[in-house]
DNA sequence: GATGAATGAGGTTTCATTCAT
DNA sequence: GATGAATGAAACCTCATTCAT
C-alpha cells in the first residue's frame, strides 16, 4: 500500500521458507535477539551459535531458517527497518507543512529513542559496513523511501511558497536528513553519545529534550525560510 | 601550541619504543599500509600478518613496534586525526568571521576528500565501534578540540551580533559539526557515497561541488543569521 | 558422603556441558590422554592440538567440551585426585590404629605407584606452579581432606596414649605427609626417582619395596612413640 | 677444596668464556636477575629477552655469554647450589654429633629462607621438570654431595652407637633430607606455603620457627634413635 | 521439523635465536 | 665487545557452517 514496503522489498527475502512456516513468536524472538546481539556486539563479533542458544532453538535449525550469518543480519535490519519506516510514514503521510513535519519528526526521534535504540544501531553497524555490494542494496532500501519523502515535501512546499525559492530541493532534503540521522545516532549510538556530551556537557539521557527539539526547529526552520538579502 | 594537539595527547603514545627507532619512510609505510587496510576492511576483518607483508616485515617485528592490533589501529588512528586536525586548525585559527571558516571548512571537505579518504573512513569505523571504552576516549580525543572550536566562534559571534541573539551555541556548534561530518562521510564511505547519490541523484565524485558548497553554506549561513519574527 | 569428595568439590566444573553428554568411553579417552601429555611434558609444553588429535577428534570440539587449556588441565587434574583420595579413603575410613593406617598408606604408595604414575606426577606439575591463585585453590583441594585425615586420626591416638604426649598433632600429621609425598614422587616423578637411586644406589624398580616399606614404618613408628627421656 | 665443588663441577661450564671475561658485577648481575625471574615465572615462562633487559644488557651479548635459554638456566642454577651447599657443608663439616648437626640444619632452613628463597624456588622448579636427560645430571649434581654427607654421618653415628642399629643409612639419610626438603619448600614455594598452612592452620611467615624447629626435631630425635622393642 | 556434535581454517600473539653492523 | 632489529614457527582459541540422526 505504501511507499515504503515497495523499497523494502527490493531487498528480497533473505530468509528460507521455513522460517515463514515458523510461529509468529519464534520468528520474532529470533529477530529481536538478532537484532540485539547484532546491536550490542557489531556484525563481527556478534555470534550465530550464541544467538540460537539465547532463542532456545539449535544451531541446525537456525540454519534451516537462514542459510548464512549475513542473511539473518539483513533480515533482522528488515524488521528494524520495517518499524521505522512505519513511525515516519503516519508523519509524513499528514498534510502537515513541511516545517510542522519536521517538528514531529524531531520529536519522534527523542521520544523513541530508547525504545528502538537497537534497530537505528544497526543503522548505524550498516553506516560503517565495507562490503560495498551489500551496502549499495541496504542504502537503497533504507534511503530511498525516506528520499523521497523529504524531497517531495520540500519540492511542494516550495511550490506553495512555503520555503524560501533559492533552495535545491534534493540537497536541502539531504541536509535535512543528515541532521535528523545524526540526531537520532545521538539517542542510541556509543560514540555519538559522547560526541554530544562534549558538545553539550550533558548526557543526552538527562538533557531537557525540548531544548534539542527547540533548538533544531529553529535552525532548520530558519535555514529553510529565510533567504539571504543580496549578497555582495 | 594549538589546542588540537593538548588533546590528541590525550590519547597517550600507543606504540613501543622500537617503532620511534624505526625510520621515517618504514614509520610511514606501515600507518599507510594500517590505514588503508583498516579502512578497506574494518577493524575486525583487518588482519595484522597481512598488513605485516604488505610491509614487507614479518609478524615478530610488527608486535615488537605494537603490542596488540587496538595499539596498532590506535596509532592509525592518530596519525589520521593529526592530520585531519592540522587543516581544521589552519582555518580557525584566523580572524574571519563564523560565516568565512564555515564556507572554507566545507570547501575544505570537498576539496580534501579524496586524499584523505582513509583517515576519514577510519572515524566512521570507531563511530560504529562497540567498545564502550574506546570509545569515549577516542571521542574525547577527536572531538574536544573541533568542537571548542566551533563553540568559541560561535559564541563570539553572538557576542559581536554576526549571528542571531535566540541560538544556544553548543547546540548549534553541534548541529553545524553534523553537517560537515555528514558531508565528509558523503565523499567517502560506501554508505553514505551511495546515500548522497540517492538524494541528489549523482555520484559525489560527479557531482560540481561548487553546487554543494553553496547549498550547504547558505542552508547554514540562514540557520545562524534569521530569527523567526514572532512565534505566533 | 564422605570428607574427600566435599573438597574435591570445592572445585567446580572446569569442563562445559557439552562434555557430559559426551559418550563415557570419549571422556575417559580425553582425560587419559591429557593426563598422559600433562604429566609427561608439563603444562606448558603440553598442546591442546596434540591432544585433540591423539583423541581423534577436532581442536574445535576440545573447545566445546573445555574452555581453556587451564580448565583441561584441571578436570585431568580431579580425575586424578579422585582416583588417588578414594585409595587413602578406604584406608583411613577404618579404626585402625595411625601406625597400621600409615603401614598401609605407604604399601598403597609403593604397590599403586606404577598404575598411578601420572596422577601423582600431575600433582608434581602443581607443585611447581607459579600461578599463585590457581595454587591456593588447589593446594586446599588437594591438601584440606587429607590433612585432616590426618591429624584426626594422630588427635585420636594422641587421646588413647597411642603416640607419645608431646608431639603436636598438626605438625607430626605435617610431617608424616611430607615422608608420604616425598615417596610417591619418589616412585614417579624424574627428578625424585633419580635422587631415590641417589641415595640407595639403587633403581626404584628394582629396589625391595618390603625394605622401603619396613624402614620407613620404624622411622615414623619411633617417631611417632618414643619420647626423649630428659633433655639435659 | 671442599667435597661440594667436586660435584657442582660435574656439571661442566654452561657458559661460554666472554661470561668469564665480563665483569664479576656483571656476571652477578645477569645471574641474580635469571634467577629471579625463572624462580617467580618458571622456565618456561621466563623471557631471555626480558632477563636481558633488565640486566640493562643486549640480548645479542646475552647470547655471547650463553648459547641457549638452558645454559643461562642451568649457570643460574649452579649459583644457587653453590651458595646453598656452601651452608650445608659449614654445618656438615663439624664434629658435631649427628642429631646437632640435623638441628643446625633446620634452623638453617627456617633462618636462611627468605635470603635464599629463589635458589630454593630453582629446585623445585627442575623437581618438577620434565627433561630426563637433564634431570639426572641436575638431580646428581644437586643430591650426591649432600647424599654422601648425610649418609657418611649416619654411618659414623651408627658405628659409634649413637643412633640405634637396626636402620639403614642410605634409607633414613634419605627420610631425613626427605623432611628438610619438604621444609625449605614449605618456607619459599607457593603450593608448599599453602600446603604447610592448610596443615597448622598457621601462614609460615608468622610462624614461631622455634615450634617448628623443636617438633621437627624430636621427631627425628626418635626416629633415629629409639629400637622398637621386639614386635610380634 | 529439529538437534547439536563436529569440523578446521584462520586469527592473534609469543619468544628463542640469528646476524648484520 | 656490543647492539637490537629481525625472524617465523608454533601456540591458543573462535566460529560459520555441515550433516548424521
Amino acid at each position: 500500500m505504501c511507499n515504503t514496503t515497495k523499497f523494502i522489498k527490493m531487498l528480497e527475502k533473505r530468509y528460507k521458507e521455513a522460517f515463514e512456516r515458523a510461529s509468529e513468536e519464534r520468528q520474532e524472538l529470533i529477530l529481536e535477539t538478532g537484532i540485539e546481539e547484532f546491536s550490542s556486539k557489531g556484525y563481527e563479533k556478534a555470534n550465530i551459535n550464541v544467538i540460537a542458544k539465547k532463542c532456545g532453538i539449535s544451531i541446525g535449525l537456525m540454519y534451516k531458517y537462514f542459510s548464512t550469518k549475513e542473511d539473518l543480519f539483513i533480515t533482522c535490519l528488515q524488521r528494524g527497518m520495517k518499524i521505522l519506516d512505519d513511525i515516519l510514514d503516519d508523519i509524513m503521510a499528514s498534510d502537515d507543512k513541511i516545517l510542522v513535519k519536521t517538528e514531529k519528526v524531531i520529536r519522534a526521534t527523542c521520544f523513541h529513542s530508547k525504545k528502538n535504540a537497537n534497530y537505528i544501531k544497526l543503522y548505524n553497524e550498516i553506516a560503517a559496513s565495507k562490503n560495498k555490494e551489500m551496502v549499495d542494496i541496504l542504502a537503497t532500501a533504507i534511503e530511498e523511501s525516506t528520499s523521497q519523502k523529504y524531497i517531495t515535501s520540500i519540492t511542494q512546499a516550495l511550490e506553495k511558497g512555503d520555503v524560501r525559492s533559492d533552495l535545491d530541493p534534493k540537497l536541502f532534503a539531504f541536509f535535512l536528513d543528515n541532521l535528523l540521522t545524526t540526531l537520532q545516532f545521538s539517542y542510541t549510538c556509543d560514540y555519538y553519545r559522547k560526541r554530544f556530551e562534549i558538545y553539550t556537557g550533558i548526557d543526552v539521557n538527562q538533557m531537557d529534550d525540548e531544548q534539542v527539539v527547540s533548538q533544531l526547529l529553529s535552525f532548520i526552520e530558519s535555514a529553510f525560510t529565510y533567504e539571504k538579502k543580496k549578497q555582495q
